[in-house]
RNA sequence: UGGCCUAUGGUGUAAUUGGCAACACAGCUGGUUUUGGUCCAGUCGUUCUAGGUUCGAGUCCUAGUAGGCCAACCA
């Protein structure tokens, strides 16, 4: 297999680099480390495709790791749904691992820390204490506990640990520097006292460790190499090397963290905190809607894995602002399940098409292609018979030349059966057409390899035999939010920009080979777009997600 | 009145590290087609600005400009 791709990302160029000056490949270590509070998104696609693929590029171990820290906001449910999705998009870690599993480490280092003068407790209110950060113009005040004795702030850490404080009296800080230009330098806390029981260490703890003070000291434990992460983190890499310099030994390898710009997708939003929003106030029906971004929802909506990882390749990683508009995703989606949806047809907008001199009854089946991109084209019966469906839109009694459709006195081909003329427009009393008429030509039958079958006419049109029809749910999604960038207005909540009809619950009929379809799988309902089967499906009732629609060159036409 | 980061077609990302600005999407023109799908061909650029170094600058230097981030006991 030739790979043809040699350019680079910065990222990869900075491990090339770092090789190309003697690091040892063999030390190149990755992690992939989400908070379990809430549930992956689209963006994170990107941070897990760019870590396990440096892993499966460089044949390095890459591990999932919990950054489980605090207990307030953290729950099982989101580890599980984590590492459900992190599978789902083929990755396989090296070793599930969780921040609270250094826990007692982190205490131990904090403890040194203390002897050695590098962090004190502070009891003063959280108030007092900002007040006393400064501003990012204005250096900040040192705090009247922070030369303390060591032997007073032993004392106290300990009895924070031992559970003897309320939450909220004291904290552990590092002593940095107060006037520092960089605001985490001053002083940043290390431990908070939380009462609060923890998913995996229940009621072990009630001081709990920092962000900054636990990610790095990870990365550390695990000899992590890269440690790769957003670009608001850019101004704690000082702070996580100060912190890992305090307790690193130079015979291990130090992790170096470097930040990417993470990537923003138009009508959408990709932040926990508002998809939680989303969820919590029954915008949405839970974080798998397929109207999400996030991957649950992608899943549900009819994205595959290949979908979803082409995407992210394709977006690629930079340092740069970036606003990636949904259509590319929707490109990436048609792309995989062109070549792997089979073909059915279905009408989700009848209009009845009597055959007048069609006979009666009849059992007549014709040939159809399951996927004309397969290299070995495979077949079904599909039912024919008098009576058919075919969408409102594909007949107008007159139209133009454009229109290559249905119109009176006009032919069609009927996609893998006959060559209709259309006779008559039925309407009920309001004028709108109920029924059409039409006569078909006997010899025209697709495959059947007369004359009157290879005749060119210039409309194709999907149908369904109405007797043999069976009736489906389809789920049909517009964009969620309204404005490309629903939470970049401000002083606007971003909820004011959700699409109220983003959707729309149909009835549709479908050919009855769909009986067989399993809950996930994928179609292409010809001339309509991609669809899949939804979890909602009973043995009664099938229920469709409709995935994207097929590219529509007509709308243009018809528009201008 | 600070610090850090970024700037390449409509969008996203490249450019063998100083050597003809490329790829994908979108758009537009055509062609093929029993899906107005797919596929194929063509088309679409003052590399933020102004100076400078150089035979040669998207890349290096200087000065601007614009945007993002930084004051949670969140991550």
């Amino acid at each position: 297999m030739a790979e043809e791709e040699k350019s680079l990302n910065f990222i990869e160029h900075i491990i090339e680099d770092d090789l190309k000056e003697g690091f040892d490949k063999e030390k190149l270590r990755f992690r992939f480390p989400p908070e379990p509070n809430g549930y992956l998104h689209i963006g994170h696609a990107s941070s897990i495709c760019l870590n396990f693929g440096l892993g499966e590029k460089y044949d390095a171990p890459v591990n999932l790791r919990f950054d489980d820290t605090n207990p307030a906001k953290e729950e099982q449910e989101y580890v599980d749904a984590i590492k459900r999705d992190v599978e789902w998009l083929g990755y396989k870690w090296s070793e599930v691992r969780y921040a609270s599993d250094y826990f007692q480490q982190l205490f131990d280092w904090a403890v040194e820390f203390i002897k050695n003068g590098k962090a004190y407790v502070d009891s003063q209110t959280s108030e007092e204490i900002a007040a006393q950060k400064g501003t990012p113009t204005t250096p900040g005040t040192d705090s009247p506990y922070r030369n303390r004795s060591v032997e007073e702030n032993l004392d106290l850490f300990q009895r924070m640990k031992n559970g003897e404080f309320e939450s909220g009296t004291h904290v552990l800080r590092a002593k940095i520097d107060m006037s520092s230009s960089n605001m985490l330098m001053r002083d940043p806390i290390m431990y908070r006292i939380l009462h609060k029981a923890h998913h995996r260490t229940n009621t072990d703890w009630c001081i709990y460790p920092m962000y900054d003070w636990t990610h790095g000291e990870s990365d550390y434990i695990e000899q992590v190499s890269h440690s790769f992460c957003t670009l608001e983190f850019a101004m704690h890499r000082e702070l996580y090397n100060w912190f890992l310099e305090q307790v690193s030994n130079p015979n291990q390898v130090q992790p170096k963290q470097r930040e990417f710009a993470r990537r923003n997708l138009s009508h959408t939003i990709v932040s926990k905190r508002k998809l939680l929003r989303l969820v919590e106030e029954g915008i949405v029906n839970g974080w798998d809607d397929p109207r999400m971004p996030t991957i649950s929802g992608l899943r549900r909506r009819g994205y595959t894995p290949e979908s979803i990882k082409n995407f992210v390749k394709t977006i690629g990683i930079a340092k740069r602002e970036n606003l990636i508009d949904v259509s590319l995703l929707e490109f990436h989606a048609r792309e995989d399940l062109n070549k792997k949806a089979p073909r059915i047809m279905a009408v989700l907008d009848p209009l009845k098409v009597v055959i007048t001199n069609y006979p009666e009854n009849t059992d007549e089946y014709v040939d159809s292609e399951n996927n004309p991109e397969d290299e070995v084209l495979t077949y079904r019966k599909v039912p024919f018979s008098r009576e058919i469906y075919i969408e409102k839109e594909d007949f107008r009694e007159e139209a133009n030349r454009k229109f290559f459709r249905l119109k009176l006195g006009g032919e069609v081909r009927l996609k893998n059966a006959y060559i209709i003329k259309a006779e008559k427009a039925i309407k009920d009393e309001d004028g709108n057409i109920i029924e059409v008429h039409c006569t078909y030509d006997p010899l025209s039958k697709s495959g059947s390899g007369t004359e009157e079958s290879k005749r060119k006419v210039k409309g194709t049109l999907h149908w369904v035999s109405i007797k043999d029809a069976k009736e489906v749910e389809v789920r049909e999604y517009d964009r969620l939010f309204t404005e490309a960038e629903p939470d970049r207005h401000e002083g606007k909540d971003f909820l004011e920009f959700v699409n109220p009809d983003s959707l729309r619950v149909i009835k549709g009929y479908v050919e009855p080979s769909v009986e067989e379809a399993k809950i996930g799988d994928h179609f292409q309902f010809q001339r309509i777009g991609y669809f899949n089967v939804d979890p909602d499906s009973t043995n009664e009732k099938l229920v469709f997600n409709k995935t994207v629609g097929l590219r529509d060159s007509w709308a243009k036409i018809d528009k201008s």
